[in-house]
DNA sequence: AGAGTACTGTGAAAAAAATAACAATACAAC
DNA sequence: GTTGTATTGTTATTTTTTTCACAGTACTCT
């Protein structure tokens, strides 16, 4: 099984190959790609370890071929298939951002339970009412899922998704969920994140 | 120096504390708060220890103390100055978001250089073009940025930030940032999170 | 072809983080 | 008062993560 850690740094390594690595450069070194991605080729070598890649001691890696391992192991054999519920500022910012970006990722259905949202597409995607969501998330297979709704809403959601046969969900509403420990979640709570920055400025300022 | 890691979960003991106990709760367990945190009591009283604080053996932790010490830890003296890059979509919910959030951090500055934001009052907070970087962040004394402009305008823009002054960025460009090792970075790849979500989901449903 | 070079892959070591364990303590019940 | 109980603060242990260090290797240069 793969860290946590490692599975996050692997996503990085390729976008970097993918998105910042000039087209014509085939071969890379572990402290070239290491160094991009700001952490140390010791690092990224173990890295590469847990996915069973090697690279060449004279050339280093290929750069099309490690991406597409890479690939291999975080997406499997098909894309991922996610649902997000909650289309508001931050739901459809989302929706849009990942829709842009070239990547493995579909978002495949929205929920919202806001009637002027629901039944249209927006950015791009289908907007369900959110009492769809069983029906939805099962024959649709999905798995993986986004809540963007208000604090107050977000267990309810969570619950829901959990029982259609969701596995994991990253959630933004700045509340603690409670799910099964069959379900892996990601809390990405914005108030947290600032306050720490906030703190470490501080430090660093009072360092000087 | 107090961990990154504490700090994070600080942040979500005082807002626990502060937002989801109920008022008539004068005195709390280690293993109450900690269950709602969905940490272990140990890891709670550990944190603790990290600031200071004591509570009583029979009773627990006074709510308001502790709030209140975490506060003072995290806080500093005054509240914290935060400016934001990138009026977009995000960025007016990060914004909004904020601001309605009962909270210590002042989002006292905005920049965007689309002239159709720039000058105006957005979500309550006066919008500047982007060439009054340098001059705001100085003359606020903001030390705390975050950044969500496109990912090619973002190591620009962290630049421009730190060389006005700035100590912290919390960035949501996909773009890992470059900055001196004297400012806090954390970085919020909405795609690499979902990827590692998408990831575990997939395991936890093989193991199934 | 042989020496030299600069890298990789990985075991070993170190550092960091989380968990467990427990003596010390404050209260409750009797 | 004494006994019993449940919790804290903190030390010790375990686990996880990162870094170090170096043998092994594929290439270059002479
Ligand atoms: N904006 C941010 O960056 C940011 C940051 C941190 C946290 N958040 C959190 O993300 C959430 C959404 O933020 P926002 O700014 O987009 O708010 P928003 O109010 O614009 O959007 C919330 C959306 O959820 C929908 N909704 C409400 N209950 C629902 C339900 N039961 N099922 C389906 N849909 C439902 C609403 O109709 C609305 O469209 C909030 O919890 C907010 O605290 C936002
Ligand atoms: N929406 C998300 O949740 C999400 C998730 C991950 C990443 N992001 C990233 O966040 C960033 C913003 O996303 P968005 O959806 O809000 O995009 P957006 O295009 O709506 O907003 C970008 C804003 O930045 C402004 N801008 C551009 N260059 C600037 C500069 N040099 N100085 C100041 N302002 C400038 C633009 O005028 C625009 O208002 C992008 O990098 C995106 O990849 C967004």
């Amino acid at each position: 099984m793969i860290s946590d850690r490692t599975v996050e740094r692997l996503s990085l390594y390729r976008w970097l190959l993918e998105m910042r690595v000039d087209p014509g450069t085939v071969y890379l070194f572990s402290h070239q790609l290491a160094s991009m991605a700001s952490v140390s080729p010791a690092q990224l070598r173990r890295d590469l370890m847990a996915i069973g890649y090697s690279g060449s001691p004279s050339k280093g890696y290929l750069v099309k071929d490690l991406a597409g391992s890479i690939g291999a192991v975080l997406d499997g054999s098909e894309p991922s298939r996610v649902a997000l519920v909650g289309m508001g500022n931050l739901g459809r910012a989302i929706v849009s951002f990942v829709r842009g970006r070239k990547s493995q990722l579909q978002i495949v259905a929205t929920f919202d339970k806001d009637c002027r949202k629901t039944g249209r597409v927006i950015s791009g995607c289908r907007c369900y009412n959110q009492d769809k969501i069983e029906e939805v998330v099962e024959k649709e297979k999905i798995i993986t899922a986004v809540i963007t709704v208000p604090c107050a809403e977000a267990q309810k959601v969570a619950d829901r998704l959990v029982n259609a046969g969701v596995r994991g969900i990253l959630n933004y509403a700045p509340v603690p969920l409670r799910v099964p420990e069959w379900v892996y979640l990601e809390n990405r709570d914005v108030t947290a994140a600032l306050e720490k920055v906030a703190y470490f400025a501080r430090q660093e300022e009072e360092r000087k």
